[in-house]
DNA sequence: AACTTTTATGTTAGCGCTACCATTTTGCAG
DNA sequence: CTGCAAAATGGTAGCGCTAACATAAAAGTT
């Protein structure tokens, strides 16, 4: 037995209470089990095929035995690659951008990454806050839906060097890669399409957001440019409601009953729109056509069959996907700004 | 200039290109900036009411000429709290669950936690895999939808000593808490409530995912309980579409013109009966009654507006999120197991 | 047999932060 | 003044993993 060391030589020997761990079990648990060096387990579980046949083997019974689980957290420290995937929309619920968010989650499963999802709110007021808590997580890409509009939140996200695609827009100057389509064409093609049908006076019941905004801005310039001398304008706040569309259609055709198409800026809107013209017994689109934005899934089904804009959401999605994976992985991304277009849907309702 | 090292002495002097940061700016660099230790600007930014205000200042004027963000994934692996919380859904697109994300998401995000997303999907085979993505990843709770069957999953998960929250079921043996409702309970009630407004010939239009047949379950014992013979019953895929239902109703009255009331087992699903109903010169409720499960947005506005049974999704993923943090913060959290009910909405479709 | 190359494994030193304890400085009662 | 508590700051040692290099053993090569 050792002699009990005298008062004076533990100051030499601190022996602070070391912090232990969380207890769970680590790398080096299963190396000693697996009678290896702990660069060996991560290899085994990273690169496998590096590692002897045997040694694998006994490594994963090892790992079996103690249901070992890797720290990715630890792992992202070290390697300085997080694994994670942050994605911005402005909101979650009832939105148009779900074929999107989807997309990107699959793909990204698919790849290894985990997606972080952050709701930005349509103003923009919390996008810069949420910037800062997702660049503090150093993911591996960043998806926001819609360009980034605050100055500083651009800087922050450039000088980050963390990939980033902007989406479901265009512009001449992202931050770094874009996938999206211009919402000013659609309201121009949309107006076209309005135009050569015969209507002479439409409406719009649109979203207070910026992208709708946009199309917004296409439609009424294209119509004046055609001759229609306004468009009268009723504006809900984001994010849209059947009842907002219900609310608008009254409140615009109280005030202009010679109103002959409304434009809508979500097919949600649109439905809206179509299920108070029908409670005031008007018929679609005999009396009152209706053009909507998104192509949901009901918009097809509803009565009428909704006329309307696709977006390919999921093209979106997998795109940005397709560009951050690529951009981690060194390969050659090709042109930085897709335009992915839209398609107008002639169904029914106009 | 020194003497160039002869080579025997670099054997004790190896001098290894030592391993570059990522070029960020660090804690370090905020520190040195501002003239203060790391921890102390490691105070500055968790816990400030411990820094004296003027040394407070020094390092927020440091940290904004540097840009720093911190590294919370290095934060995490030194505090061993990640800041992030998963949760699991079937499904995204079209989902009932919408409402419970956007509520995860919110509240999360107010107390300072990432949500990361994962979709299971409805078959529960991706399941496992995900569950051990997660875990790996250290998350400080963990939300599954729908409760979890595997029963290696729910081992894991037990292990891991992660806060798991259930959400959208109820059941006696939970893996941590939960909160739902009884999927059961739900298809008596409605039996009950359709039976005492006469209907005799109920038929089903259901999604074949596992809580949609708690439904079906309950809801037959209760009608052959009452005496009716047999629930004819049209099973589709789930996520629910409105075409499903419409091809639903198609097969469904083709083989039996005499059913009176469809109980579809989402609001999509009914939608779809009643677009098929209609198409088919059949009015609603006169001719065919319909009920939906999930009260959407849409199912007031629907014509005939959808009776339906309301579930407060918003509620179930705000008591989820509350758990989670009450249990991280060490606050009492109560009984760990919440039945949230539902509610029947009479309107006009039955 | 003396080499080069390949394959398999190990050693070391961090990644950027925080827990834990220690120390210094300040305020204030007696 | 002294003594002591409170306030403010610092030093050290990890958290659990992987990058970078090093080494040893096996397999070719001439």
């Amino acid at each position: 037995m050792p002699p009990p060391i005298p008062p004076s030589s533990r100051v030499t020997l601190p022996r602070r209470a070391s912090r232990r761990g969380t207890g769970n079990t680590t790398l080096t648990d299963v190396a000693k089990l697996a009678g290896v060096s702990a660069i060996t387990v991560s290899r085994a579980l990273k690169t496998p095929s590096v590692v002897a046949e045997e040694t694998l083997a006994r490594i994963h019974d090892a790992v079996s035995r103690t249901g070992y689980v890797p720290n990715l957290i630890a792992g992202g420290l070290a390697s300085n690659r997080s694994g994670l995937v942050a994605a911005l929309v402005p909101t979650i619920a009832g939105s148009v951008f779900l074929d999107t968010i989807q997309a990107l989650t699959d793909a990204f499963d698919e790849a290894g990454f985990q997606l972080m999802l952050g709701q930005s709110g349509y103003t923009g007021i919390r996008e810069d806050a949420l910037i800062n808590a997702i660049i503090g997580r150093r993911p591996d890409g960043i998806v926001l839906t819609g360009i980034m509009h605050s100055p500083e939140g651009r800087r922050r996200l450039l000088a980050s060097g963390i990939p980033v695609v902007e989406t479901w827009d265009l512009t001449p100057t992202p931050i770094d890669m874009l996938v999206g389509f211009s919402h000013e064409a659609v309201g121009r093609e949309v107006a076209d399409f309005l135009f050569a049908r015969g209507y002479r006076r439409p409406a719009m019941v649109t979203a207070d957001d910026y992208r709708a905004g946009l199309r917004r801005a296409g439609f009424e310039r294209r119509m004046r440019a055609l001759g229609v001398a306004a468009t009268p304008v009723h504006v809900v706040p984001a994010p849209t409601t059947l009842r907002n569309g219900r609310e608008g259609f009254a409140a615009l055709f109280d005030s202009d009953a010679g109103i002959d198409v409304v434009f809508c800026s979500s097919d949600v809107l649109a439905h809206g729109v179509i299920t108070e013209a029908h409670a005031r017994g008007l018929r679609v689109p005999d009396d009152i056509a209706v053009m909507g934005f998104g192509d949901l899934a009901f918009a097809s089904h509803i009565h009428p069959a909704l006329s309307t804009v696709e977006i390919d959401g999921v093209a979106i999605g997998r795109q940005a996907a397709r560009f951050i994976i690529d951009r981690i992985e060194g390969a050659d991304i090709g042109e930085r700004i897709r335009d992915i277009g839209f398609s107008i849907v002639e169904r029914d309702s106009v």
